[in-house]
DNA sequence: ACTTGGCACTCGGAAACCCGGAGTGCCAAC
DNA sequence: GTTGGCACTCCGGGTTTCCGAGTGCCAAGT
């Protein structure tokens, strides 16, 4: 029916509009596309779908462009996300492998991202709140300087200097990293950081002691928020790839994406692993990314989330492709983590 | 005399072409900066200049810019880098302190960088050919993997993820980490990886034996060339703030950007401690980058050198400014690691 | 009730065009 | 060696012109 005509129409559109990036006209949708009707009554659906807040004209005597009501429609309604081929499955595969690193992972992740997408990505590290601790360890640096190293479930060190307030000796601090490990290794991170909250009470109720001293930073850096903001952006070049009106938000973008806080923010809807987010132009809270959309997803071992990754880029992009690509790469993640 | 004039006349050229992004011509210079004499005498050092390749006239009849070769000469001659004010230096202080994590005090720094300049900055990680070892840990994850963690004297922590041929229990592992300690700790990072090895072979002279997995997978750390290759970039968005001409080169600059290796070749050129590189437009290897200069110097604790921070930016920048804050955030840096 | 060809109309954007002003080089005079 | 005068160049910006893609609408066809 007319109907579905509509449809196929406006899917028409969207995707030669992502594809040629100007206004399409009815006589080269009918061209282009074998809708078996004339452009004419092209024209008849367009106007409906006009009415519909669908498309909409840059300017009369214009072609159509999709508006992000539209994008949406396409994406909720006109897609699903096409599988990777086995070529890109197993390149994939290749590039990841081979990382023995948390940070080689995530650093790997971006740039396959990115070129698999030709747009920006961003990934996000394993947050913390999700972790459990793995390892605690102690290096003494000078009399009263210790390293602590925090090693977490995901992979990820954290690292701090401490001053202590007076000197501790080697047996003293290696009692203390036995007590702080039996209480600290295996739990989730914010009950660890309760449990050495209570230890160093029960050692030692004055408060500037070496123990104190030590218990206090690691429930800091525990439950610091700060060390949860990393992210990594890659691809930026891909900016640069847009020859059109997009190179007046280009400025507003470099600019987000040095705001971590930002990005983890647009990341950061992605709340279900193996669900696809995608929001697309103004339906983000900032003025300044009006233009854009953001593709995310969340990964980790089995179900769990433990961060999240994704693509931003205009909101003229290929939803599918992303999609698809998002998700491949969050899977990838989701099992070498689970392997390391 | 002439010759101190033409000079003179030179460093104004570069300081309104940098100001203004315009070219200048005789009668705006002898306005703007008091030269005591007329135009057209001005005019006739202008050409005289141009005859020695310090300034060019894009086209006929419009005002001049300086050449590549006028930049260098008017750093190298023409300017000295002029101290930071107190306050400056106080904001600086501020900025960096409080950084507990050399992560933290990496990425404060090439924001306060980016910032200071509003340019583009590039902070490298401490090479790991001039740190010591400081501490081994070895994490058991399962019965056959093992988690290496290597702490440097830098601040630096490389951790990698060993797959063992058959399972090693808690006894095994903590002689083992003994063994490594005793071999590695406060050695340069080259002598303990030979010393491992030596270890290893001695220890058990056949090949699959967890042991030399392990021996192995360390040595295999302290010399991996990429980990060496950490650099940091920050203020992106600075790069959008040129209206100009420059806007071309821009993609060509986040390229570059995400390429670290050449990053840190052009960092790399900073060897020494205390002096600030200048390299101006086509002088690196780049042609990409002809229209960009770096600015550029070593830090580290004393008078060693570990690693580098730069800014990079169109040739026409402010190169006092510029050098002056590299040095001083080379400087704070350089004392935080001393700290640390 | 749709679809289609025809047709007048709109309007953005590229090309052509024009013009002022900034800047130069040169020369003669100081 | 400096300066004022002067003729010349040519870029940049503003205006005008013009083409064509695209539209909406209508009347005719199925």
């Amino acid at each position: 029916m007319q109907e579905d005509r509509r449809l196929a129409v406006l899917r028409a559109i969207v995707e030669d509009y992502v594809a040629t990036r100007e206004p399409v006209g009815s006589k080269a949708l009918v061209e282009r596309h074998a809708l078996g009707v004339s452009p004419a009554t092209v024209r008849n659906d367009m106007a409906a779908l006009e009415e519909e807040g669908l498309i909409a004209q840059p300017h009369t005597s214009a072609g159509r462009i999709p508006t992000d009501k539209g994008y949406r429609f396409f994406v909720d309604r006109l897609t699903q996300v096409k599988p990777m081929s086995a070529a890109e499955k197993r390149a994939i595969a290749r590039f990841l492998e081979g990382a023995h690193d948390l940070d080689d992972v995530i650093s790997r992740s971006v740039r396959l991202l990115a070129q698999l997408t030709q747009q920006v990505a961003i990934v996000q590290y394993p947050t913390l709140a999700r972790s459990t601790v793995r390892h605690v360890e102690l290096v003494s640096l000078t009399e009263t300087r210790v390293l602590l190293v925090l090693i977490l479930s995901t992979g990820r060190v954290e690292q701090r200097v401490v001053e202590l307030p007076e000197g501790l000796d080697a047996a003293a601090l290696a009692e203390l990293r036995g007590k702080i490990l039996r209480a600290a290794v295996g739990e989730r991170i914010t009950e660890a950081a309760t449990a050495l909250g209570r230890l160093t009470e029960q050692v030692e109720p004055g408060d500037r002691t070496p123990v104190a001293v030590i218990g206090a930073a690691l429930v800091e850096a525990m439950s610091n928020e700060r060390t949860d903001e990393r992210v990594v952006v890659g691809g930026t070049a891909n900016l640069a790839r847009f020859g059109d009106g997009f190179d007046r938000s280009i400025k507003p973008m470099l600019e987000a994406l040095e705001e971590h806080v930002v990005l983890l923010q647009l990341l950061g809807e992605a709340t279900s692993a193996g669900a696809v987010t995608v929001r697309i132009g103004a339906e983000g809270p900032y003025r300044e990314l009006a233009t854009t959309s953001v593709v995310a997803t969340g990964y980790g071992p089995g179900e769990e989330v433990v961060g999240s990754l994704g693509v931003v880029g205009p909101t003229r992009m290929d939803y599918p492709g992303s999609m698809a690509a998002v998700r491949a790469v969050a899977r990838y993640v989701s099992t070498i983590l689970d392997q390391a």
